[in-house]
Parts: structure tokens; sequence; C-alpha cells
DNA sequence: CACTTGAAGTTGTCAGACAACTATCGCGAA
DNA sequence: TTCGCGATAGTTGTCTGACAACTTCAAGTG
């Protein structure tokens, strides 16, 4: 077919880790490569690639595995409901990690995005959603401090902004939710122990309360595949 | 901060291409990998997982351009509207190319998304939407043929299948759409021109009719940057 | 003017080597 | 026996240098 060896060498590595059964170890990059008949630096942009993707592992000095996934979550997007509540839901076992709470102030774009002055006083908190022991995904949620303070968490927080407010009884009526895809960023990547630049699904959303005012700021990063998410379409809205 | 060469570089190399003008060419390999202090080798395994990130590109003996993005379609997803529809809502030229119209028979894949017996003949249509004269979404749609028939297409067909059922009166109610996030197959990558593997937003749905049955299955992938796709989601549907 | 030829520059691929790290096995000490 | 530890083989990470394949452009040729 394709006269580029690279090419051709990702559709027989495709292939490879398609049928190796997952947890497993490939064999050595010499010997993929003497089998594969290409140079260990070739297979070596080869299998970047394909670790960009999260299809395979690569540990020095131990080798390169492929990476198997655990159940997915599924949830309709239209519900409004915390990553827990919906692994409560589905009978699933979550766990909350690396929690990480901070007073900030607002910079341009964050004062853009909760609609208040810049240097605004803000609480920031980040964890690390795990499933099966596993990270799959990043969250990262931004609120005036008027609206949450550090301090208030430290009693009673279970790992999800949305349910605390609830539980609170504040105002919290919808969120529009923007859809897309990235590669992760380093901070994005370190946390959810995979590498910079691999295929994530992102959320980046905003909490209104029933005035229309923004509540909260919030990006969600998911591992592909531990999740489905779908949403009901209609036509003719009017 | 870290001892990798690797994750150095992967930063440094963020950074050159942040503020690289699109569109224009990066220095030379031999001569950036002595400016970044790595080898060759290794610059170019971090290029490769940039460029699955699709943030550059590279052409042998041209040179590594930094690629940009058009300006992007915003579109609320529990409307179930085209492209074709929703660009033209927005203004915004588009169009329509690679068209490819095929009859095949029900697989077991198939047969099971479309609720319909095993070798059904089925249509299958695929192509290219461009934005800008650029590809940003390669489209599949597989229907019964008693559905829709290839010799009914070529008559009158947009590049909507969606669009073209409207407009013959079909019973169309709403689609359920599964989002995720892909690195792109050869196919998928060959006809976004893009590298396999890119990171890419995927939809994966299933249009009914009023009666429940499925009319169309589809798969849809996007370029991202080129669309924002936004849910609004609420609390406690009851 | 149209076409060819060549050179310079670029990315694609290769071979071999060494460094850094990991897992494991065997042996000696407690 | 059991624990700890060092040697060792095997793995991925990185480097160097080289050549092939391709693109571009300008000079030369008819």
């Amino acid at each position: 077919m394709s006269n580029f060896p690279f090419q051709r060498l990702q559709a027989d590595l495709a292939e490879l880790i398609a049928k190796t059964p997952p947890g497993q170890r490939l064999v050595s990059e010499p010997d993929l490569a003497k089998q594969l008949g290409v140079s260990r630096a070739t297979l070596r942009e080869a299998m970047r690639s394909f670790e960009t993707q999260g299809l395979i592992r690569r540990r020095q000095g131990s080798g390169t595995f492929v990476v198997g996934k655990v159940q997915a979550l599924d949830s309709g997007l239209e519900v409004l409901e915390s990553l827990e509540t919906m692994a409560k839901r589905l009978g699933l076992d979550v766990s909350v990690s690396d929690l990480n709470i901070e007073a900030i102030f607002a910079d341009t774009e964050l004062a853009a995005a909760l609609n208040v002055p810049e240097d605004s006083p803000l609480t920031r908190v980040r964890r690390v959603i795990r499933a099966d022991n596993r990270p799959v995904a990043y969250l990262v949620d931004t609120l005036p401090e008027k609206t949450l303070n550090p301090d208030d968490l430290l009693a009673d927080f279970h790992g999800s902004v949305l349910d605390f407010l609830l539980a609170r009884g504040d105002s919290v009526a919808s969120s529009r939710a923007n859809v897309s895809a990235i590669g992760g960023t380093a901070e994005v990547a370190k946390a959810l122990e995979v590498q910079r630049g691999d295929v994530l699904l992102h959320f980046y959303s905003q909490l209104f309360d029933h005035n229309g005012r923004v509540v909260d700021y919030s990006l969600s990063y998911f591992i592909p595949g531990y999740f489905n998410f779908h949403v009901v379409r209609r036509v003719g809205i009017s």
C-alpha cells in the first residue's frame, strides 16, 4: 500500500496492539523493530504516537504494556449530576485523590468566565477521580470566594462541588458544557498519569443559578473509554 | 524540573509552537535540536507527539508548519440539525467533498446498531465537510436500503442525510449521540488529511423515528477547534 | 518563453552505541 | 528458614552520524 515505512508500521502496530491482551507486555523494541522490518528509531516514533493515543504505556527498564479498560460509566449529559452520583447510580466504585483547594485571584480569563471583577478572590478546587484505582478524570472548579469559602469545604467535602452546593441548599439551575477533544497539558497529564498530549475528552462548563448568574467555572478532562456520555438530540426545537 | 529530556523538550516545544504564528515554518530539525539541546531523534519523537495532537504538520522536503484554526462553528447539541444547516444559520461557508455512496450488507455490528437482520442490504454514505476549504469533519452514515436507496440520493443530495430525510418527509424524531475522544484510524485520518492517531472529537449516534425504530447509524469525526458543541445540563430531571 | 537541470535545504529512515532504569535470581548473614 | 543485598541480564531512553527521498527555486538551455 504505502511507500512510507511509518504508515505501514502504524497499521502493523495497531493490529499487534489490538490482538494483545490488555496488561500484557509487548516484545522488546529491538526485537519488534527487526520483526516489523524497520529501524528502532522509526518504531519508537510510531510507539510515541500510540502512547499519545493512550493505547500503550512504556516504562523504562521494564517494557511496553497494552493498557486495559474498565467498565465504562454511562450517563446522559442533559442531566446535571456529579460523577460520584453517577457512579453510585451505576453501582460502581470510584474514589477521589489528589484533592487540592486553594485561594486565588481572578485573572482576565477567569473574571470573564465567572462574570466578576478582575482580582476578585476565588476558590479553586482540583482533584482526580479514580475508577478501579486508576485515574480516569481530572476536575478543576473555580468559584467566587463569596460562593464557596475554602474553609467551608474542609468540613464536609466528598469530591463533588456540585453535590456540596446542592447539599447546602444553594440555588443551582443548570450548566452549559462545551465538549471538545484535546491533548493533555503538562498539569493534566501529570494528574491523570498519562503523557503530555494524550487524547482526552474535555468539558469546559459554566454552572448557573436560577437567576442566570455564573456560580462555577469548571474544566473537566476524561480519559476516553472509561466514560460514555451521550446526548439525546431532537429535531425542530421551537 | 524534570530529569528526562523528553519532558523538558515537550514543554519547550509547546511554548515555541504557541508563540509561532499559524502557517509559519519552524526552524529545521537539526537546528532546532541543537537549539533545544537534544538529539534529532528525541526531537522527532516529540514532534510526532505534537503532530498527533494536530498542532503541527510536517512535510518531507519542505518543512514543519504550525497549523492554524478558522472560526469555530457553535451549536447546541440538544438541537438535532445538520452541519450544513448549522453553518447556514451562522452565515459560514462550508462545502462537501469526497462524497461516496455504496451498497453494503449488514455485518454483526451494523445489524445490532440498526436492529436489522444480518446481511440485510444497507446504504452507506461517506463524505468530508470542509470549512475554509480545509477538512474539518468526516461523516459516515449507514441506513437500511429500504429507508434510503442509493439511487434516491443521486437526484437531490447536498451532503446531509438528515436534511434529505426531512425534506422527503420521513419520520425523524430524535438521535442519541455518544460523545468521545479518539485517535483517528487510517481511513478517517486520510479523509481529514491528518495523521493516523491524531486527536479527534467523535460522535457515535443512532437516529430514531417517531416509533422508536432506528433509522440511521452514524459515525462523526471532528477536528477539534473548528466546532464548539455545547450541552445545557439541568439538575433534577424528573 | 517554456522547459530542463542542478544544487541546496528539508524531512524520513537507518545502524550502532551507550546510559539509565527495572526485575530477578542467588548467596550470605541473621 | 528468612531476610537483605549485590550482581546481572533485559528493557527503554538518548545520542551520533550518515544517507535516502522529497521540495523548492534559480540558473541554464532550447
